[in-house]
DNA sequence: AGACCAAATATGGTCAGACCATACATCCTG
DNA sequence: CAGGATGTATGGTCTGACCATATTTGGTCT
């Protein structure tokens, strides 16, 4: 039969994302901010003529979304406190759907790509600004701890201070969350490629580069010293430069 | 027993936590896809050991990032289907975190310069791609739907249209989900832009000299036309260039 | 046979109530 | 006044029940 399911995609309307709708409503009107608490799960369900099952899983939504976070307890930290966590949802998100298939690794690469291809050329153009001296200073950091290890995995957590401390450059809290996300998920494939390389001193050397052409204000030779550090680390099979 | 007490900022282990990791590695291990089905709530539950809210708090995560739907009734399209939306749960994270404050509209914007720099850059230095191709076709039908027109939410609809093809056209999922998401955020925004501005000529002007470029192949005009073009619509009071 | 209608059933959605674990608040004792 | 015992508000969890929805099943009528 060719009965078309329709309109089964349409507006069904769960208690929960009243709630949901609600609590959203009461943060911008009532103007809470981070660090602010949401009243009880026993008190918003009341008020808002749901159960209490409702109201959690309105709240569990906000928790993955990184909006709220629950204490257990009694005091002023207790219960469902506002906060900001963009970064742990993204994390979450590229996780499961790079487990899904949905999204492969070399798209993953190719963002990092053009986020740190455009954080260095930012940072290249602004080498004084005061966020950009900040992060030389963290980059040349981790390029020394780098230096000083020869365990893989230290080498990548280092290597990963060094690439955050390149998306923060340019000041943009977006981008660093999403740039943090990327990095979380593909730490693992990292490890690999340290591994598989097998000698750091090519990694190192552009390390070296991309924070010299940042020093030097030089937006040109920051934009290909990341590019060719990213091919280096993740060759792609598929594109021949 | 292992009796670790976890202090106060430790993982404080939660039922529909493992019920969450238990469904990924199912997920893993059967090799599940998109439009496989997962179990019913009650069974997911008896399976587990663990009570049916946790099992639901743990499919609203899931929901929540896109992962999977939930469908009532009975037969093959009911239950929890494994999908792939990662573009809601980005807009709704924008979109909280906007109203949090946490984020600001200017850091968006900037983000929308990077991705669309970088995707006409891209698109222009493989004009003949085939992805380029159909990017190509649908920004050109954009820019004629918008010429067509003199309704400003009209007008919006195709621009959004415009730069949604235009970050598609280098074929990276995960860029165009976020594209997605950012222009969901703004879309009240941009209205009032176009409405600001009055005259949409030089919104125009701008969409056809990107469209040009990346025909042309001259990815460095049209790198100039992006950045051109959003420092129109959206004019920085911070940066004078 | 076929078409149509009614009952059965599987599924998610929701609620109410109970109980536990936690962590601060309060009170009582010495 | 210090320190422990008790109280209590909070989230976390489970159970059981019921509802709404949508398919499946089976029976009945034509």
């Amino acid at each position: 039969m060719t009965v078309e399911k329709a309109r089964r995609g349409d507006a069904r309307p769960r208690a929960f994302e009243e709630v949901l709708a609600r609590i959203e409503e009461r943060i911008a009107a009532d103007g809470l901010t981070v660090g602010d608490r949401l009243p009880g799960e026993r008190q918003l369900a009341e008020q808002l003529g749901v159960g209490r099952s409702s109201v959690r899983e309105a709240l569990r939504v906000l928790e993955t979304l990184g909006v709220v976070t629950s204490q257990v307890g009694r005091g002023p930290d207790a219960g469902a406190v506002l906060t900001s966590r963009p970064g742990s949802a993204l994390t979450e998100l590229l996780r499961l759907h790079l487990g899904l298939a949905t999204l492969s690794m070399r798209e993953v690469i190719d963002t990092r790509l053009m986020i740190e291809q455009w954080a260095a050329v930012r940072a290249a153009t602004a080498p004084s600004a005061a966020s950009t001296r900040t992060a030389a200073a963290r980059m040349a950091e981790a390029v020394a701890a780098m230096d000083a290890t020869r365990d893989a995995a230290e080498f990548v957590e280092h290597d990963i201070a060094f690439h955050l401390a390149l998306a923060e450059a340019p000041g943009n809290r977006l981008i660093v969350a999403v740039m943090r996300a990327l990095r979380d998920s593909v730490r693992r494939y990292a490890e690999d490629a340290v591994v598989r390389l097998g000698d750091t001193g090519g990694l190192q050397d552009d390390h070296r580069r991309i924070h010299r052409a940042i020093e030097d204000g030089d937006a040109g030779a920051a934009a290909d010293a990341v590019a060719a550090h990213l091919a280096r680390a993740y060759p792609d099979p598929a594109r021949q430069s």
